[in-house]
DNA sequence: TATTTAAAGTTAACAATGTTAACATATAAT
DNA sequence: ATTATATGTTAACATTGTTAACTTTAAATA
């Protein structure tokens, strides 16, 4: 399969397949079944062939997060409608990184993992704080609800982080087991969103 | 000073104190930073006497995990004025959550975190799932929030998981880096709660 | 084309980690 | 006073990531 090319020495794209395969053993086994020895073992390589590609495993890893967080940036914003009502556009796209975080549990926690984010503060840029790629796209969706008229009018990025707090713990609470009300995350995630919305949407009766 | 007492065979209370110094190290260093060598060797003992108290290195990483949500509970209910308001109640609280996380955030990790979860699925009656302790004193406070007119008659169990959400997932935004808005944690917090509030309270105007 | 150079992979060894087995010592029980 | 049990120690192991020295292929250059 993975193994490399007909018996050549070199492997030919080693580095790209390092991360793949790593992306998979993060998601079927988290973080720690990502050992250098399965890892080479299941791309038929030696282990040290790895350091010829990445300093150290931090760093192969620092790559799988990357290719993780564009995973789920994908996951969230290619099937979003794009002529969908504001409101149901947040609600959906709240919906989608709930059920990515279900959907990929060990992945989910990798990226948002705070054990390889400490070498990872070089882009402490004043400007592109906010690490989520999607992060941006959320503020300028909130920003056009507000000129529509359906949020209030204050701080867009305030209000996109009060609404990844809530998908952020929410996602949290369900794979790390703390809820596990698995029958009714419909029910919680309706009743979450429509309480941010009640918190951040223009008062109806004025 | 922890190390045993004077030229005694036996340590006395050594695994009390194998719980303690792990507490310390993990609020100091992180969990990782919890080695069987440095952490008897801090206590003067050798390194495998830990087996006679636990089965396990991770047996005992989960008694440090309970005295570390008992900690937590301590900080969020101890210095909670029992004659406040009940609105005003609902807002201390979910800031010394808050705090807590920020001033402890190593040991807010270890104990939410995932890693060392997995034994301890044994707690799974139906009845008490939710393991943080204090969970259930929210609930009442909400309980009573709602016969007192001021939240809106509705599942407490389900509103008090969405306000633990927006707590969770805010604690873990900052203390992970992911939002580092170190100065205006104030606003983000208030922001936060007003629109947990407003989704959850009565209408005013009605 | 022939030779050199650099990239990529391999092998063997290391230090650090948690763990176990066999042994030693002090306290408690009889 | 003797035995039994709890507690602590020593030495060895397997597993992990990593490094150094060496090998092989591909690319560059004369």
């Amino acid at each position: 399969m993975n193994t490399k090319t007909n018996s050549s020495y070199h492997h030919g794209n080693l580095k790209e397949e390092l991360i793949i395969e790593s992306l998979k053993m993060v998601e079927s086994g988290g973080i720690a079944s990502i050992t250098l020895r399965e890892l080479t073992n299941r791309l038929g390589t030696s282990r040290t062939a790895l350091y010829r590609h990445f300093t150290s495993k931090e760093e192969l890893l620092q790559e799988v997060i990357q290719a993780g967080f564009e995973k789920l940036d994908t996951h969230i914003f290619s099937t979003l409608d794009s002529d969908l009502d504001l409101n149901l556009k947040l609600h959906d796209l709240g919906r989608a990184y709930i059920d990515f975080a279900i959907q990929n549990p060990n992945l989910y926690r990798m990226i948002f993992g705070h054990e390889l984010k400490e070498q990872r503060e070089e882009s402490c840029d004043i400007n592109e704080r906010e690490d989520a790629p999607g992060f941006h796209k959320l503020v300028d969706i909130i920003t056009d609800a507000q000129n529509a008229n359906i949020l209030k009018k204050d701080d867009a990025f305030m209000q996109a982080t009060v609404m990844w707090s809530m998908l952020h713990g929410l996602s949290n609470l369900l794979i790390d087991g703390h809820v596990h009300i698995v029958d009714n995350i419909d029910t919680l995630f309706e009743l979450s969103f429509q309480t941010l919305i009640s918190g951040i949407a223009v008062e109806l009766s004025e």
